[in-house]
DNA sequence: GGACACATATTCGTTCACGAGTATTCGTTG
DNA sequence: CAACGAATACTCGTGAACGAATATGTGTCC
């Protein structure tokens, strides 16, 4: 599928898509960056911010343009993109945005194993989440249109994208309370009895040992 | 925030839910989620499986039941789960499922550098994407159907929201699509002159330089 | 009946991500 | 003008994640 990358934190397309612009030092491309509101894109961590660099220098996609000091602070080492680093950029880029990839998000692994907990605790930590989740995407729509003021949408699109899939969220969670409070979801009693009584239902003996070895 | 877990990784709360119905082998694990079609939701790894159940072991989540043979193949060993790993496992559904974190799709890290690629490449790209995300939801939907036979609802709802979210990104790339191809994407010219070009346009130029160092 | 693919079951070594620490300087507030 | 918090700039060690290798068992197709 998708060739395996020699420098694979996603960080590193936005390092390049910085140090494309103009030569800079490390601590600067994750100053940039914050600024331009990636920083909950990425959530940069500083650990892997000079490991990510260290490994572009590595791989020939940046070199050392120049090393400066500023009084006793440490020194910086500037660095400047290569053609290499510009084709793996573009190349990354072309891949991320047309290949749609399995993604497993945190809301997804508590979904597999939303059957440990009982019909009605279940329900109130949906009811919590939508609540979260309707604050998250009111804040979020918020700083959207205070940006939207002077930067281009162009810079935009990833925020705009992932408040329609909140919004998506949002929606499904609450249809699945609906089916919840009213009783409409199938299998419910089934669900509540099973963690009444401890006793593993009938239904679900059979599929349980589904995909046992021996 | 939310409390970190002394096993962080996701595959852990699959396992101990596997473990919980009774004693198994890792192996069997791994056997058992993958013919319940959750290898989507956690791609299992088989480096991490063991690594995951030593940890889960080391911090008292899980316990050794008993080692067996069977014929010349290697020995298995097998887990049953603890009471600190039971409680372990309700705690992290409940947070799971309540707590919204924010996420990390390849598709927004694309989306953030969707600007080194001209609009037109952009829109081609796209296109491939909402195909492929439309291939991709036909056949969850049939996978779905297919399941929703003789699996209650309740194993199925991962796959469920999964679907959901799918249809709103592929809804969402379908209107920046059809405001690329209208021309009424704002910025749409500027965006198209500056790759013609190569300058950096003058509405661009102070905002590049926002998060300066120095 | 022999060969080949697929399943069983795990170990090991390497790479990589990242948290936490460090040391200086700047800006601000009382 | 002193003191303190924030910003600057990076280093290092730990531990987790994973790829790949290993080796036998089992089913099946001709």
């Amino acid at each position: 599928m998708s060739k395996r990358r020699k420098v694979g934190n996603l960080l590193a397309p936005a390092l390049l898509a910085t140090v494309i612009q103009r030569p800079t030092h490390p601590y600067e491309m994750a100053s940039l960056l914050r600024a331009r509101g990636k920083e909950d894109d990425m959530e940069i961590k500083w650990g892997s911010l000079y490991t990510v660099v260290g490994n572009l220098v590595k791989h020939g996609f940046l070199e050392v343009a120049d090393t400066t000091r500023r009084g006793a602070r440490p020194e910086r080492t500037v660095y400047r993109i290569t053609d290499a680093g510009r084709a793996e950029l573009v190349d990354w880029a072309r891949e991320l945005v047309s290949i749609p990839q399995p993604e497993h998000p945190k809301f997804k692994a508590g979904l597999s194993v939303l059957a440990t907990l009982s019909p009605d605790e279940a329900t109130t930590l949906l009811r919590d989440r939508l609540d979260r989740l309707e604050q998250a995407i009111a804040a979020s729509r918020a700083s959207l249109t205070r940006y939207g003021r002077d930067v281009p949408r162009l810079f935009l699109v990833e925020d705009e994208y992932e408040l329609a899939v909140r919004e998506a969220e949002a929606a499904w969670v609450r249809s699945l309370l609906d089916e919840l409070a009213s009783g409409a979801f199938p299998g419910l009693a089934m669900w509540r009895r099973w963690h009444a009584t401890g006793e593993i239902p009938p239904e679900m003996a059979e599929l349980a040992e589904r995909g046992s070895v021996d």
